[in-house]
RNA sequence: CGAGGUAUAGCGCAGUUUGGUAGCGCGCUUCGUUCGGGACGAAGAAGUCGCAGGUUCAAAUCCUGUUACCUCGACCA
């Protein structure tokens, strides 16, 4: 059995803080840096990075925005403009003020977030409503002098992708905003198998800088929430500060509207954390550096390994990754490294079932063993991990489902969220100091709350928390 | 940033109270037997005890400082 294995990493329900860096630390994807909160992402841990940027930057690709790059240091007057972006970015900035032995006149901030330095090249790029619209996207690294960090959740640098669009029009800006989160949601539930919750941030919580915030937020394990991506819809106030304007059709100058939006590594957190049980990680084929791992039995008996190559090369050839463990530890240690990598599907092959034509798959979502022929492998294997993909998403969804409590029952409310047992979904007044006093009691924070667009209150629905008339309907939660 | 904890071989740890030869398990190397859920035997290699000072004949152990990491809180678009 694997039981002195999975007693290596601590259980989710003695300590899902433990459980999760005891899983990062032992799947191979990240080494601590000798650099405070910064980490180093290893090849298992950044081969999924791999595959999260191929698949969204096909989404963009598909939505008509183009990569480029913008520079890592911004010189502080730049970053001084927008007021409130400032306020809320300012704690959080690293510094550069010295080139070699020579003292700068100018600091120059590490990249917290890029909106700055695009917008100030944007001036210059926008002239015309012909220019119009403006869609680009960046991969890159920030990073922000955070107090506490762990890894992929929150980190001071880490890896992300930001998107800057510019517009003629608000329609047309806020339009993309919202195109942009649903791309975001289509691609965590479909690529990642984490189901989202896809709305809008409070005022206190939005984008510093933003007129709205969209956001998806996910569900973890132990209840608490992660929020996976968000989507700004900026107005004019960058267009304002950065005096980015065009000339319209009608001859009259205009300042642009825009938006910006994100995703980052953090996404790798959460699927660790959404999917992930006793035994390590479990990654959803679309993401897993490798989909399928063949395990010789006996393979120093005569034509396994022929045979296991044979099986391989087919595989590789029909587009699934897979790779074969011809290490020679014994069967049951690879096994458990198989489980404990997430690994999708192992494929047992020993003497015996060569003989018979094939081969002993084990599905790491369910640990369901089936004997599977090696006649048709290929088709049999693509659809094995399709499937796998979808139940992993249906899996998440039954478990994040009850766990959404919707109630006007304060009492309830700190129940759920004093007792991590999910999210509260409430009637809320939509007033700063309701959410503050909300934090101060339970600890909870507003996530996301449903679009004004889809909210219907009935009459006379009051604030969970302070009675006032309720004018939004609000996720809460503690949050990572 | 506050409170608490940890740092000794690649990993997990003992040794620190009471200063006196650097230890254990796993892993690693070599050989042999094994091989369908963490195999077994034999022989090996590997550590300036996080770092810097101090006390002492003598420091992993005592004192001071410092750094990194972990947990909880505060902070965090």
């Amino acid at each position: 059995m694997a039981k002195e294995f999975v007693e290596q990493i601590t259980s989710q329900e003695e300590n899902f803080s433990q459980w999760y860096t005891d899983t990062v630390l032992k799947t191979d994807m990240v080494d601590y840096s000798l650099v405070k909160g910064c980490m180093v992402i290893k090849p298992y841990g950044y081969g999924i990075w791999e595959l999260i940027q191929k698949e969204m930057d096909d989404r963009f690709k598909a939505t008509g925005h183009k990569n480029a790059y913008f520079p890592l240091l911004i010189p502080e007057s730049l970053l001084m403009k927008e007021a409130e972006h400032v306020e809320g970015f300012a704690p959080e900035v690293a510094w550069v003020t010295k080139g070699g032995t020579e003292e700068l006149q100018e600091r120059l901030a590490i990249r917290p977030t890029s909106e700055t330095i695009i917008c100030s090249m944007y001036k210059n790029w926008v002239q015309s409503y012909r220019d119009l619209p403006l869609l680009i996207n960046q991969w890159c690294n920030v990073l922000r002098w955070e107090k506490t960090t762990r890894p992929f959740l929150r980190t001071a640098e880490f890896l992300w992708q930001e998107g800057h669009t510019v517009h003629a029009t608000k329609e047309e800006a806020l339009a993309e905003t919202e195109k942009m989160i649903d791309v975001y949601r289509e691609f965590a539930e479909n690529v990642l198998a984490i189901p989202v919750i896809v709305g809008n941030k409070s005022e206190k919580e939005k984008f510093a800088g933003a007129v709205r915030t969209y956001t998806m937020e996910a569900m973890m394990h132990d209840g608490r929430a992660l929020q996976m991506g968000t989507s700004h819809f900026l107005g004019q106030n960058f267009a304002k500060s950065y005096d980015i304007t065009y000339l319209s059709k009608e001859g009259k100058l205009e300042h642009v509207w825009q938006t910006s939006w994100g995703t980052s590594t953090r996404m790798i957190g959460g699927l660790i954390m959404v999917h992930g049980d006793n035994r390590g990680l479990k990654l959803p084929p679309k993401v897993a550096p490798v989909q399928v791992r063949i395990i010789p039995i006996a393979a120093h008996k005569g034509g396994v390994m022929e045979k296991v190559e044979e099986i391989r090369a087919r595989l590789a050839s029909a587009g699934i990754r897979v790779d074969v463990d011809d290490r020679e530890q014994s069967a049951g240690w690879k096994f458990n490294e198989c489980e404990m990598k997430g690994i999708p599907v192992r494929l047992e092959m020993g003497p015996r079932d060569i003989e018979n034509n094939q081969a002993m798959a084990v599905r790491r979502d369910t640990l369901e063993k089936m004997p599977v022929s090696l006649e048709g492998l290929e088709d049999s294997m693509k659809e094995l991990l399709d499937t796998i993909q979808k139940d992993m998403l249906e899996a998440a969804r039954a478990s994040r489902d009850e766990r959404i409590f919707e109630t006007d029952d304060y009492e309830v409310f700190k129940d759920v969220v004093g007792n991590l047992k999910g999210f509260v979904k409430a009637p809320w007044c939509n007033e700063t100091e309701c959410e503050l006093e909300i934090k101060e009691e339970t600890g909870a924070t507003t996530r996301c709350m449903l679009v004004d667009e889809e909210t219907h209150i009935p009459e006379g629905c009051r604030c969970i928390h302070c009675g006032k008339p309720a004018k939004k309907i609000m996720y809460f939660a503690k949050a990572y």
